[in-house]
This record gives structure tokens, sequence and C-alpha cells, in this order.
DNA sequence: CGCGCTGTTGACTTAACTCAATAGTAGTGG
DNA sequence: CCACTACTATTGAGTTAAGTCAACAGCGCG
């Protein structure tokens, strides 16, 4: 009922991507240094010394630039660089034998992409940029010195190996056993969990990809996903208008998520015993 | 058309899994060594030297029994030690805030469990025995010691995570984009390797889990996969007896796999261009 | 021996897919 | 700057694969 006049959200959403919010810094574009960048969750172990932080800072290599659409890296190629997102946002792809492409995930500014490539040293998945954007390399043969000479660096580095185990398995559990509507409401909060980390807003912002990465990556076809995102709208929960998004309620759509009926739990078991 | 005589099926599987394949050389349950032991799949790093192997062997609790539907570790507990499977097997599960349960894998000797806890020192899934199974302990803080002092340890166990994280995106395109007998015949073949590499007959096995753990690791009912497994048999690719599969037609069933329409694949992208 | 659990199969329902028409956007080049 | 074309998104109608409910059979454990 109480709804915004028709123009602003649109405007809003334009002019906060604009200024890139995920920067708590100004950046200063010509020096380029981690200390200057507001993005260093991923190599911010909570307090390197500054010694340390130097022998990081001298591997890296800063400010790549990836036109939209451009790949970072392609399955099979070669593992050279890990890669954390600077600016902008990427999608990861895999392709099965027979064709079959899905959206594994996607990835947003002070992320590091590249982990699952460490097995086979080739990387399993393609990374193409959603928009413009920038990413800082760091060379996989010195990144693996430097885990095994800075124990803080290789506690932080396994917690995010672990944490992508962990992220890819709430997706199974996403694809496994939740409707249309709920895959999307998930993939809303975890959007906005996302953005919230970034110091953006929690309940608007907007969506860099089409509605077919986003069946993609939730198993389903753009369609539905179009369907899914008009019914949550009717139903009060958020508002759509092309790829803006705004959550009016957020802790209903949470609440949509967590209320359907459990499928069957009659499982029972009995409690481990050692010897 | 030539079927095996009825009964032989049933009983040689029974005569494996009773004399459990796995172990290559016998095993004297008294003397509890890794060198003594057929799955140092995960621990051996391609040969490390005697004194490496030594602080391996003294950091391992050897061979901790649980029963069937016991649980080695639940969500939530603190991570003390990572569990090698010595015989047996484990499904691990994720339950989440709203009761949605799901199985994330199966896993089979050889294999190490607990990684998805290391991000948060706690287990993000509980794990339960399938049947009656042995596993080894490596308490974890011992673990990292070694990982950060053994360079061909940390490389392997990097390749551990890693590989975890393929085999998850794997099981992601599994549910967003296969039917239900295309799952249920990537399922088989995925045992049928796992049983290969342990030099077990690769096309005939015994299924250690119900069709209802089957079901909520592919995304599907029971029911559903009780009807795939049935339609795979009229098909002649397949022989089903209850918990015993016999791979009738091996590449039959790979290219079942590969054999439908691609969705849709109408993207085109630009090359990668650095600078 | 009988009760539980596990698996199979059938009939019916439904959520999501497919196909198709149409509209809105954004990027390109004249 | 506008017009053109591509792409992207929405919505409807009809189809289908999988879910649900239910009956029943087999096996296995206590």
């Amino acid at each position: 009922m109480r709804e915004q006049s028709a123009v602003p959200l649109q405007a809003v959403l334009r002019a906060m991507s604009a200024i890139h919010c995920i920067h708590r810094n100004s950046i200063s574009p010509s020096r380029a240094a981690c200390a200057d960048c507001g993005v260093l969750a991923w190599c911010a172990p909570a307090g390197l010394d500054p010694q340390e932080m130097d022998r990081v800072e001298n591997l890296i290599r800063h400010r790549l630039p990836v036109k939209r659409n451009g790949y970072l890296y392609r399955t099979g190629a070669a593992l050279e660089s890990l890669h954390a997102i600077h600016t902008g946002s990427f999608k990861t792809t895999i392709l099965d034998d027979d064709g079959r492409e899905q959206v594994t995930g996607f990835h947003m500014p002070g992320e590091l992409m590249g982990l699952d490539a460490i097995g086979a040293e080739r990387h399993m998945c393609n990374a193409i940029a959603l928009e413009d954007s920038i990413v800082c390399g760091i060379p996989f043969g010195g990144f693996e010195r430097l885990v095994r000479e800075i124990p803080r660096f290789q506690k932080h580095f396994h917690r995010l190996m672990s944490s992508e185990i962990t992220r890819s398995q709430e997706i199974m559990l996403l694809l496994g056993s939740m409707h249309a509507e709920e895959r999307l409401a998930v993939f809303l909060l975890n959007l906005s969990k996302q953005y919230a980390e970034s110091n953006c807003s929690a309940t608007q912002f907007s969506l860099r990809m089409t509605r077919e990465d986003i069946g993609s990556h939730l198993g389903l076809t753009f369609e539905t996903v179009s369907r899914a995102l008009s019914s949550l709208q009717r139903e009060r929960l958020i508002r759509v208008q092309n790829k803006d998004i705004e959550i009016k309620d957020l802790p209903g759509l949470k609440q949509f998520v967590g209320g359907y009926d459990v499928r069957h739990s009659r499982t029972k078991h009995v409690e481990f015993q050692a010897a």
C-alpha cells in the first residue's frame, strides 16, 4: 500500500552502483597498494605484522582490468594465479563433457577466486566478468610459500577453502530440496548479506546478472526465475524492477524460506560410541 | 537376454563385502600402524621419508570403531580431529534451520572427513556410519603443524580440500540440470569409479545406503529413485536386486548421461584482455 | 514368528518446463 | 540524437517429469 513514488528506487540504485559503495576508503587509482584498498577481507588475517604485510604486497599483481563478458580464466587453463576481486563481479561456470553448463557461483569484491583449481593446478571452471571489473592476481607459487611460512596466513587460507566447501553444500541443499520461490528467496537473502558486509544497503541493490544466469545457478529456467520474482513481489516481500531489487520485508522473506513443511525426518540414529 | 542364473550375483556380492576387498594387504588388527593399512590414500603424499611418516603415525589415533547408524560427529560440535575411514562407509548430512535435511555425500575407505569444519573449527554436518565402521582420528592441531612443516603434506592437503570443492560443484551440476535417471546413472558411475580405485569390481557392488539416502543426496524422493533404477534396468544398462547392483553396460550408462540435449548455450563471450 | 523397515509399483496431482507472443532496455552506428 | 537491432524480461497456455498418497511385498532383526 505505502508505495514510494514511482521514480526514486531506480535512480537511487543507479547512483549507488556508480559510486561503488564497497570502498570504505576512497581510492587513488595511481598508487596501487593493499593499504589503500577497502577490500582486503581475503588477505587480512586479522593483523599481519608490517613485515609480513609487505611480503604479501610485493607478491600481488595489482589492479588488472577485465571487461564485461571477458574471461578471467577458462576451464582447463593452468593455475598461475589466484585472483581477488577488487571492483566488479564475476560468475563462475562449469561445463561438463556433454555440454551442460551451470553457474556455480557469483563473486563480489573481496572474494578470492580460483581455489578449486588448486587440486589439479588447473582451473575447473570459467570465470566471467558480469561487468567491467578489476582484480588483483596472486601468483600461486609465492602464495603457497606464504601460506607455509606465515601461520596466521595459513589459518586464514584454510578457513577460506573450507568455507568454500560449506557454501557449495548450502547450494546443494537449496538445489536438492527447495521450491523455486524459496530458492529465489535464499538467493536474494545471500546477496543481501553480502552487500551488508560490504557496507552497502542490505535491502536495495541491483542484480548484476541476468535471469538466465540466476536460473542456471538455482537449477531453474529463466522463465521460472521471472515468475518467482513476480510472485515474491505479489506477496509484498520484495519489489522488482528489472535488475533493481528492493527487499521490502526482510524478516518476512527469511520466514518464507523457513516456513515450509519438513519433508520426512523419521530418522532415528544411535549415538557415537568409541571402542 | 544373456542373464546369469538367478542366484549367483547376490551371493558373490555378499562374499565380496564380507572380505572387504578394499584391503590389499591383509590386516593384523593387533598392530595398528599406517604401514599395515591398505587405505593410506589420504596420508600418502607420494613418498614421505620414513622420519616424516613416523611423525604422521604418532599423531594418529588408530582404529576407532563406529557402529551402524552411529554418529561420528554432529553439526556444531567443535572440530577436534579429522577422520580417515579405515573400513566401512559414512554419509554426511546437513540440517538447515528449518529442518530440511540433505545427504551431502557418501564416504568410502581412504577418504578424509571433516574438512568442511576447518573454517569455523566446528563441524558443519553430521557424519553417520552406514555400517559398522572403523576410522582413524587425526587431531587437528597436530595436523595443522604437519601441514606447515612438511611441504609435500601441505600440497597434498590443499589438493584434498580443493577436490572437495570440485566434487561439490559436480553435484551442483547434477542437481541443477539432470533428470532423475541421469542423476542415478551419474551416482552409479561415481560409485563404480570409487570401487575401481579401491581394487573392487567396478561393475558389481552392493549399495550401503537406503533409497531414501540416495534420494536425499540426489534431490529426489525415494519412490523416484526406485522407479529410476527399475527404468535403467528395463533399458538393460544395469541389474538391480535390492542393494545389489550390477552394471551390465558401462559404456552405455556413460553415454546415457551424456546423450541428452544441451539446454541453451547461446552465450557469447569476449576473451580476457589484461591492461 | 511377527513387526519394522525398506523397496516396488500404480494412480493421481502439481510444480516446473517448454513454446510462444510481446514488451521493455541497452548498446551501436548512422 | 535518434533509430535500429540485440538482448533481456514478462506473461500465458499447454505439457511433462517428478512428487504425493497408498497398497503391498520382501527381508531382516529382535
